[in-house]
DNA sequence: ATCCGTTGTGACAGCGCTGTCACGACAGAG
DNA sequence: CTCTGTCGTGACAGCGCTGTCACAACGGAT
């Protein structure tokens, strides 16, 4: 900064006021100093100017995994938004409980942040405590933490449009399959396991946990064995809702490899509108990530400028039943197609 | 630091060496000083040590997307390398060519990391040339960039086992379908298609750039309008190679609607082996960002650390055909299954 | 002519660390 | 008993900025 000071035949504050687009510095300095600063290609240290004013210039995002459609979309909005604010995004990416247990040990985020967007972990209240003396204000995406700013989709009301679809369908046993997920999203896990639940209820049918069998759509042992599971109840299941799309998707696959046809002889309804869905006509539940993203980036953005701001407000976003062809009326016994049973 | 030092009973410096893991420190007064650091909270200011070191802990990627499959899985990959070895990872996002320019031109991560990965993008020469003059090591990811750090597959190659793969099929008439994207991975893309073009060279069938129609997986007008483009030609192809598996799976899903089986009427291969690859049974060419990731980590550590580094090494990573349930050999005239034309 | 307010600029301290150097304590060699 | 080397610790400057204050220049009011 001294250089350009002393090519554009100023002081280093001037240069400093020019930087920073203060007003008060005249036309020609301000022309002056611009020049000398992009003839030096100079450009300001953050860490410098974060030492005196205290302000980082950096939001930090804590995210259980990135190879996700949920998290990929979500940070799509978020960082074009913070470089609008002349913001920097950091990420720390916790994959698994070793890295979890020594984030929220060492906090390295205080006071390498302005502000923490925790994207869909289901925190311990310890964590969520450690969390309130960072020193920032913390938002916590995709989940909902009791009076702090969250923003997340009604998970509830979702799973209860799912399966309230499949009811109005005349199925009656309907499974229900939860993701795992090292330190996954299992906020949103449960909350679409309530609405599942609470739908059977309305409807009068008795909850059954064997209907209820964890899967993961990249573990395909697991998926045939989980099915398995589910096809030899005594009375199996019509119809399965998948918390995911991309598990729903495995599920199709692997129903199809077994010879059974969807929705023919089992309805399939996932959650997210993933865009894979559309490629397999995936009936499924919509939310929209990058709503999610952008509302929490611009609620990070308004607390860290703005510190009286109301820091428990909640930002609940809806969700859409999206019907497409993996779901059906349930089939009648008579309907049954299996050759071997046709005739009685 | 001050604070802990007091409540230590010893000096800040003792405090810094000890924090830094010195060796120069006595076992008791660690003890003390990090048993003090733990009930103060305390985490070192990034900001602060890199003013004196000029160094920033934080490492950049520049990637023109983050939901896609590949950037997750790279970015997934390098996230725990990088903390393993104490960095933070600082995401630039240039979605569309606004942004790009406004990268280039102003260059913010000068200063503010130690090194930046540019993922994918096919540079100009005056932006390769903006980047020397960074000031950091930068990598080329995905991209092939002479003279300098590249971690790259071998597109070129890959594409090349996915067309003769077409043509041992018996094809001769094999489309090639490039993805668009405002910033995206046209080094690939162009990688691909000189495979493409390479292949059929080499089977001694001329290139016609009709067979050539550019599409994204997201755009549903655009795939029809350009698959109608392929159908209404005077001799139209009997196999499409996209150019991502992406594209692949939105294309045959566009097929199908349209009531041309695949593989049947139409052989389809993709390029990546993505995670949907396997769910559509789909064909297609395996690369790994994941690999690509961790060893463009690898690279970059290796060079802010050793400054004496090779900084020509170019790291090149294979491909492997999978053949799946997309690809068929070319249907006789004959075997036409279209009910109209069945009968003579 | 004097005073005051406004505007643009420079001087300077200090943010929280680290690297360097100095120094005391102590052990072992002479 | 003295000298020398080693080890652990403290003092202090300074990294590159920004915020504050001081101050010169000038125009308009009195």
């Amino acid at each position: 900064m001294t250089d350009v000071a002393e090519r554009a035949g100023v002081s280093p504050s001037t240069v400093s006021r020019t930087l920073r687009g203060l007003p008060t510095v005249s036309p020609e300095v301000r022309a002056r100093v611009e020049q000398a600063a992009r003839e030096l290609n100079f450009a300001v240290s953050r860490q410098a100017a974060s030492l005196v004013t205290g302000k980082t210039g950096v939001v930090a995002v804590l995210v259980p995994t990135l190879n996700s459609w949920f998290m990929g979309s979500a940070l799509s909005s978020l960082g074009p938004l913070l470089r609008a604010a002349g913001r920097e995004l950091n990420v720390y990416l916790i994959p698994d409980m070793t890295e979890r247990t020594s984030f929220f040990e060492r906090l390295p985020a205080r006071r390498n942040a302005d502000a923490l967007l925790v994207f869909g972990f289901d925190l311990t209240h310890e964590e969520t405590a450690r969390l309130d003396d960072l020193g920032m204000p913390v938002i916590y995406v995709s989940q909902h933490a009791e009076g702090r700013p969250s923003v997340y989709v009604d998970d509830v009301d979702g799973a209860l449009k799912a399966t309230r679809h499949l009811l109005n369908l005349g199925h009656r046993r309907i499974a229900f399959a939860p993701t795992t997920g090292a330190t996954g999203f299992s906020f949103s896990s449960r909350e679409r396991l309530l609405g599942y639940q609470q739908a059977l209820t309305e409807a009068g049918i008795p909850l059954d946990d064997e209907l209820i069998v964890t899967m993961a759509a990249d573990d395909t042992r697991g998926l045939i064995t989980g099915i398995g599971q589910l096809l030899s109840l005594r009375e199996p299941p019509t119809a399965l809702f998948a918390e995911q799309d991309e598990l729903a998707v495995a599920v199709i696959h692997t129903l199809r490899r077994a010879g059974i046809h969807v929705p023919d002889r089992m309805s399939v309804i996932g959650f997210d509108d993933h865009q894979v869905a559309q490629w397999f006509d995936l009936s499924t539940v919509a939310q929209s990530p990058s709503d999610m993203g952008r509302l929490a980036g611009e609620l990070a953005l308004h607390l860290i400028d703005d510190t009286a701001a109301d820091r428990t407000r909640h930002v609940i976003l809806p969700t859409q039943l999206i019907p497409r062809a993996t779901t059906a009326p349930k089939a009648t016994p008579q309907q049954d197609e299996e050759p071997a049973r046709t005739s009685p």
